[in-house]
DNA sequence: CGGGTATTCCAAAGCGCTTTAGTTCGTTGA
DNA sequence: TCAACGAACTAAAGCGCTTTGGAATACCCG
């Protein structure tokens, strides 16, 4: 079912049924119901392309997800709940979600063929690093996007949603320090990614502030998988003057650390502190009502949301000024903290 | 840059170009050359909404992924890498991969909307359900699909990939029966779901074929978290029998039935024994050489590939008889397991 | 009653591509 | 020498929609 078939049952021409359904004035109310009746009994959907061919507009959003053996955005467990938050958005607007897959060598070719091939509206940048090259080649493609995080070093403006990294990891820091810690590790996640960064400069402040050395021996930086979570805070435990708390990463980082130190036969929460950080991703609760890990969380599946939403009001207003969106995590107390044992 | 624009910088018709640029024999070597090398020079790339319409292909697969509060396609954490290796094998062949997150209960007209507005040429089916009416609703619109997993109960021909849940299962039992096991629990996902129902056959009929009961004290069936991973761990270890061993349905599963016998002070491996079925997840990982849980495994990244093939090929040749693909999971004897505890 | 103004509708152009149905021209065979 | 043919190219239709620039009708006012 066409518009062509459409408007010769309905005895009008395309003009009027098209304006009919698109809501515009020149079109009585009388005329507008009895063409909306007979879309609906005959199940009429205007065909995509052509509308995007006539209107310019794809009504789609991009996103780019790079693959490699380095780093592996798809690979990364928030994936699922960003894009579950950010499609909520689309789909209230009727938008659609394309999602490239591209080998990350590639990925500024991706951006060259999304923005000559007209696929999509605009796209999200997920995983930034510090001074990625992305935003500035978007700038210059003026395609219009939301970058999931920030990146340190880009003086551009640029739209973004992101977590409050920095305060997260320096509150829970002192959260530790309060509780009378002095050795606390970092277990990070890769440091050419922004987040990570801010993560550590959050760590590195509070220790600061009070007077406490930043020990190379406490800092490691590694994929956010479990079993780096393992290794990183087996070699920590085994040093000569091992951390009495952890600060890691993600949850899944935290489930291997959680595994090391019972595989030490020491008792988490009481011979050793852990805080994480959390996504809140719906398949790995933090426990109900008490959380298992003491926990910074944020839900990754609203900044997908959000980040959904300020990309449409980005396309549908390309020159108002960008627009950063600053989401606090906040401080959960569970049972995997506790105060320094006596040394 | 268009075609118009390219075939009069080339002084040719837009024909010729086109012709030239997409293989056509009626042209000459010469001329393909020069066209080519312009069309790279201005970069320029066919406009993909001009040319499914022309064509009446959009050179895109969608998935439509239904979220609920009662379950979460999205919130799948193997989500990730199916999609991963969908993507893969889409990009390779130049399709695009549209996503549509949708509420559950209108998932049957997505499937309308995306055949009425023609935006993709096929579709990958989620998580199917046995008796999947999605199956029957697809093959009447006449939508070329694929569905990751099978549906009991469903007659009609279609398209599947799937691994063979059952003989995973049977093979898991079997195992921890001839480690004298008789106690056997099974953590299982959600039952209306038909990889359920195959993992629970399969651990059934190995019971049977030993002359055990299946005591339905030690079936449990939920979501696969590692929430109620722990909760079912936990009821069932506090039984007046517990179980010596547990079949668990996945790795986020295991983490929680881990951290329940953790809890209770026992041991795993020695006191009590887990084999879970391993997605072979890039960010969870069982270990490096010797996996931490004994367990069944099989890329789901694989598997995504093989649809996003077998969808591809199937669009390419409607008309062929429907196949499907039977992956076998691998049993890797980790640590997680050992002889039944003399009772 | 004529002219201006809404109101409601329509014909046709155009979006950027593919593809059908030619056209042109040089070559070949009888 | 001329018809037939093939190689290489082109003009134009068409994909399904939106939108521009009218046209037709009804309405109001002086």
């Amino acid at each position: 079912m066409n518009l062509k078939e459409l408007s010769s049952i309905l005895g009008l021409s395309q003009t009027t049924v098209s304006r009919a359904l698109n809501g515009y004035p020149e079109v009585s109310e009388e005329t507008r119901d009895r063409v909306q009746r007979a879309a609906d009994r005959h199940n009429y959907r205007p065909n995509t392309r052509a509308k995007g061919l006539a209107t310019g507009r794809a009504m789609a959003i991009g996103h780019v997800i790079p693959v490699s053996p380095r780093i592996d955005m798809v690979n990364n467990p928030i994936f699922g709940d960003f894009i579950a938050g950010a499609g909520e958005a689309y789909s209230k607007a009727g938008y659609d979600m394309v999602l490239t897959v591209v080998e990350d060598d590639r990925e500024a070719d991706a951006y060259r063929q999304i923005k000559s091939r007209g696929t999509v509206d605009g796209v999200v940048v997920h995983g930034p690093r510090t001074h990625d090259s992305r935003i500035t080649l978007l700038n210059d493609l003026q395609i219009p996007f939301v970058v999931h995080g920030r990146s340190s070093g880009i003086d551009e403006p640029y739209c973004w949603v992101d977590v409050n990294n920095r305060r997260a990891f320096s509150r829970a820091t002192d959260f530790l320090l309060d509780l009378g810690h002095t050795r606390i590790a970092l277990i990070n996640g890769l440091e050419f990614m922004d987040f990570a960064i801010r993560r550590r400069a959050g760590y590195e402040a509070s220790l600061i502030a009070r007077g406490l050395p930043v020990d190379p021996e406490l800092l490691r930086s590694n994929v956010m998988t479990e079993l780096y979570g393992y290794r990183d805070a087996r070699a920590l435990l085994a040093l000569d003057r091992p951390p009495t708390a952890f600060l890691v990463a993600s949850m899944i980082c935290a489930i291997g650390v959680r595994r090391a130190i019972q595989d030490c036969g020491i008792r988490l929460g009481r011979d050793v502190s852990v805080v994480t950080y959390d996504d809140m991703l719906s398949y790995l609760p933090n426990g109900d009502d008490v959380p298992i890990f003491t926990a910074s969380r944020s839900s990754v599946r609203v900044a997908g949301r959000l980040s959904g939403e300020l990309l449409l009001e980005r396309i549908a207003n390309p020159d108002a000024p960008c627009r950063g969106e600053l989401l606090e995590a906040e401080l959960m107390v569970g049972q995997s903290t506790g105060p320094a044992p006596a040394s």
